[in-house]
RNA sequence: AGGGCUAUCGCCAAGCGGUAAGGCACAGCACUUUGACUGCUGCAUUCGCUGGUUCGAAUCCAGCUAGCCCUG
């Protein structure tokens, strides 16, 4: 009896190939694309979102080429209210989301995967760049891709036990070149459609704007550019507008470059410092997730990532009573944002990771 | 309205008779899952104004204007 598994696919080359690797290695495979974004009236959305019009059409075909069944799924107030809703929240705080993370953890693993059941399936594949095993201790874990270079575990470090023992993420054992390879290959006609970049539902990078639409007269207005004993630089627009370490933007000709060291929602204001000002060595995170430990009953070394793209410094993490996490950094890192994710690992593994907090 | 000082890019600031440094800000591009960081490129034919001296002035001289300080 073959597994079946629900493919959600981009309509890019990634999720094309992980398609049709899945069918190679014998699995009963269907094709799915998330309606998560588009409006109904069908308008823009170009290339670069991960739900727009060419990604249905891009995906329908190559579910074509590879003769697999295909649907579009509607996921739209599912998006809106996990991720969109999050993401506008969160910098009406003074906060720095990461979309993709929520995304993954509600829509993509928790929705589809949900859908997927529902409809026989045994597991979820995606299209990203990283690996699941399963341990010794008997836990499932996301693995570093083989390339650094494209590593995508950084984004994965929300999911559950259960999330990843329904995951199949076959991309994760080749490097992008190997990947574009195959697709041409297999004739897949999206093999050289460029990488996605922006945040999907923010395609022209507009947040202000989005923001603006969504929260109206919630977004906080203009206040004061501080230096940390309180004398008043100038003026900023907005608190939504900035994040940690930003320097661009700030219009405040100090001389040298200044940064935003901290933002302080409740003040409404924005401390500016230089740039030794905003490195910290302890950082300190909440809605812990564990993967492949069960807990951290024990101050441990790790690597941890502050963001996205970070190589990753070691600290030294111990588990506060209340349940939040305490990195102790060996070298101070640079701009710890609130509300980005820091992720532990362990080796090749993720170990967890949390929210960092203010 | 007596005396002194200063006026150079949005901000700060070199220059001191030989044909406008630099920093910050800003813009564009690259990179990018932080509107981040970083990198690259660009950014005063012109030096408060008007005359004068000189082969040649932002640099010297005169007047005017503006700001600051002191004395009334």
């Amino acid at each position: 009896m073959k597994k079946k598994v629900i493919v959600g696919m981009s309509g890019g080359v990634d999720s094309s190939v992980a398609a049709y690797l899945l069918k190679e290695q014998g699995y009963d495979v269907i094709g799915v694309t998330m309606r998560l974004w588009q409006d109904d009236t069908g308008t823009s959305q170009e290339e670069g979102s991960c739900c727009g019009l060419s990604a249905v059409d891009d995906a329908r075909r190559v579910a074509d080429v590879l003769e697999i069944p295909y649907y579009v799924m509607n996921f739209r107030e599912e998006f809106k209210g996990n991720v969109v809703d999050y993401f506008v929240e969160e910098y009406l705080h003074g906060r720095t989301p990461n979309p993709c993370i929520a995304c993954n953890r509600y829509v993509k693993w928790e929705a589809l995967l949900r859908r997927g059941l529902e409809i026989g399936a045994d597991y979820i594949a995606t299209g990203h760049y990283a690996r699941i095993d399963r341990l010794d201790n008997g836990r499932y874990a996301v693995r570093n891709s083989v390339t650094t270079a494209k590593d995508q575990t950084y984004a994965l470090y929300n999911l559950t036990q259960e999330q990843l023992s329904r995951t199949l993420m076959p991309v994760g054992e080749y490097t992008k070149e190997q990947i574009r390879e195959l697709a041409v290959r297999a004739g897949l006609p999206v093999a050289d459609k460029p990488d996605s970049q922006e945040i999907c539902f923010v395609p022209d990078g507009d947040y202000a704007g989005l923001i603006d639409r969504l929260a109206g007269d919630r977004v906080p207005g203009p206040g004061d550019f501080v230096t940390t004993d309180g004398r008043v630089l100038g003026r900023h627009k907005g608190i939504s507008h900035y994040t940690i370490g930003q320097r661009r933007g700030l219009e405040l000709p100090m001389g040298e470059r200044v940064f935003v060291k901290e933002i302080r929602p409740e003040q409404n204001q924005v401390v500016i410092g230089t740039n030794a000002d905003i490195f910290t060595t302890e950082v300190f995170c909440k809605d812990v997730n564990y993967m492949s430990v069960s807990d951290i009953t024990e101050p441990v070394r790790a690597l941890a990532k502050i963001r996205y793209n970070h190589k990753g410094d070691y600290c030294t993490v111990e588990k506060l009573s209340d349940g939040r996490l305490k990195c102790t950094f060996e070298k101070p890192v640079r701009a710890a944002t609130p509300g980005q994710a820091l992720v532990l690992y362990d080796g090749e593994y993720v170990m967890g990771g949390g929210v960092i907090l203010g």
